[in-house]
DNA sequence: CTGAAAGCGCTTACAG
DNA sequence: CTGAAAGCGCTTACAG
């Protein structure tokens, strides 16, 4: 059995009004930072704030002002692929980064990757939140995309089917990131090139695939060799598999992501070939996973950190009415270690 | 530039009632699913719900019920850690699984490690969640020990300086747990048996030190060999290489989680030991970091997503003030693969 | 610069 | 079973 606390009622503004000696209106002036209050009475509202711990209600402040100073940070994905990808884990330093400053809170949603809960659908149009930044959106999810009608919403990655709605995001050029990369093996001398990609429902994972294929054809080679995996390791491992039953010689591949990349090497190593010598590997991302594993990956960087605090400015503008672009889009760059 | 989009103002209870021909105070009541509505008034409310897209502004339910229907997962605990560690993943699917069938929303709160920022205080004590559970509670932290004077709490793993509060928790009994593995090394013979620790200001950590402490003291060895991480994988390896600079003949390790053990491994690798052979190594919690090396470890396994299910169903009990048991302690047991 | 008053969208005794 | 009314704790024109 546990001890009943007496919980301590809050103090509301009008105790701290009472005990300043004025009214709600004046605390509330002061509270929020408003001009036009005289200095003596500024400092007499603040002494009864500080003596009597108010923190004002928030469902109160909200309710008359509309306001929730919460921003939702949506991630269609399972906790296992949220907590194993340190993809998201920079995208998240990022957004909390850019928020520092601001009145806002960061609420983390947890949704289904296929479409939204009821309970997330609620959450989010039921007043909890003054915005979203929606982190790795699916096809077939067009509660997110339509969201922005009711709330101001920013895309981390540019959203699946991206002509059906202008919605604001930011992003890297997925697909010249990915030309690069592969450019990168051509230009090595590599012949047989294949590519792990990210699952089709998602538009970064499409572009990837398309700069593949892109700078594949452009010098020369064919665009065959493709695999697709769901940005695991696992999957990674497994389509990498794939890719060596059909093509045994091929000597060189391309991940969609860098932990997808750690689990092709483990298959490549257990298959007996040696990286870079054999097959020469280049990810995506330069996360924490790229130089996790035994084989420091080389790979396609992208600034998740700043795309975070990117999406956060970005948020932020919109919430506060101040001009800002519809879309961000980031440098990639290649970062050469030994993989490849 | 973005598209001012006329955001559209979502209806109200007012609104519903109107379409439905009731008064507000019904339309509330089949909102809330509450007894004593007749039949046909339910339908009639439900159908302008469905046709108006109603959903409660939360704001003013919260203003006028006092509830938020929310809690805050809180972990003290940067970025890195946090998502570093897959301890918490566990714990944080066995959370969200516990509130599924629950009107609540989880809503996550990283902390900063020394002492919580005045944003996350004003958000625990605004009246934003109706509770909170606390991971990865540190020494010095008052507040969270004295915040169930206010909202209740429920940690996971027994605070620090329990003594000094009666809160709620679930945990392990990690000394209980750390014997266990290191009684499992003394049987297999092992003469010379070091440890590397957790922090000293968590209790978890403490209490893993003394149970390793005291299976050794306890068969004629002597307890000498500790040296202290921080619970990050980094933090084993610099821990392995003091135990192994002071004692080149050590033969054995208990590291108080996976995730040093796995940075133990390397650097045991590194200095060309076999393990299990030269030194054996058993690590703490059975995370998915036990087998995502290379070789995979004996462990203490602790029922992380049974742990987090249970802090959850805690909290759920204080929240509707039912009947619950102040701590719960949930066994542990070995798990031995191929570290010792 | 300051206060009285209305209002934000709900819930909840209180009557009936 | 149902409704009128008060109230939750703030903010915000509106006066002065």
């Amino acid at each position: 059995m546990t001890l009943e606390l007496p919980r301590r009622t809050a103090p509301t503004l009008e105790a701290v009004a009472a005990a300043a000696g004025v009214s709600r209106s004046t605390v509330s002036r002061v509270v929020n930072g408003s001009s036009h209050v005289s200095p003596d009475v500024i400092d007499a509202v603040n002494a009864a704030i500080e003596s009597l711990n108010y923190i004002p209600n928030r469902a109160a402040r909200s309710l008359a002002n509309r306001q929730t100073m919460a921003i939702a940070l949506v991630v269609p994905e399972d906790t296992n692929r949220f907590f194993g990808d340190p993809f998201f884990a920079e995208i998240v330093q990022g957004i909390t980064q850019g928020l520092e400053d601001s009145d806002y809170v960061l609420n983390l949603q947890l949704a289904s990757p296929s479409s939204p809960s009821e309970k997330t659908i609620r959450y989010l149009l039921g007043g909890n939140v003054d915005g979203a930044i929606v982190v790795s959106h699916h096809s077939g999810d067009d509660f997110f995309t339509t969201l922005d009608a009711t709330i101001p919403v920013v895309f981390g990655g540019r959203p699946y089917h991206p002509e059906l709605h202008r919605n604001n995001y930011v992003d890297v050029d997925n697909a010249a990131g990915a030309a690069m990369g592969t450019q990168y093996l051509i230009d090595l001398g590599r012949q047989r090139i294949g590519t792990i990609a990210g699952p089709p429902n998602m538009q970064a994972a499409i572009d990837r695939a398309e700069g593949w294929g892109a700078a594949m054809r452009e010098s020369g080679h064919p665009a065959d060799l493709v695999e697709y995996g769901d940005f695991t390791m696992a999957s990674g491992a497994a389509a990498m598999r794939a890719l060596l039953d059909r093509e045994p010689n091929l000597d060189a591949v391309f991940v969609a992501s860098d932990l997808m990349a750690t689990g092709a090497i483990t298959v490549l190593r257990d298959r007996g070939k040696t990286v870079p010598a054999d097959v020469a590997v280049v990810g995506f991302d330069d996360s924490s996973a790229a130089t996790s594993g035994e084989i420091a990956l080389t790979t396609v960087h992208q600034p998740s950190r700043e795309m975070g605090a990117e999406m956060a400015r970005m948020l932020l503008a919109l919430l506060r009415n101040e001009p800002t672009e519809r879309e961000r889009v980031m440098p990639t760059r290649m970062v050469v270690r030994t993989s490849a």
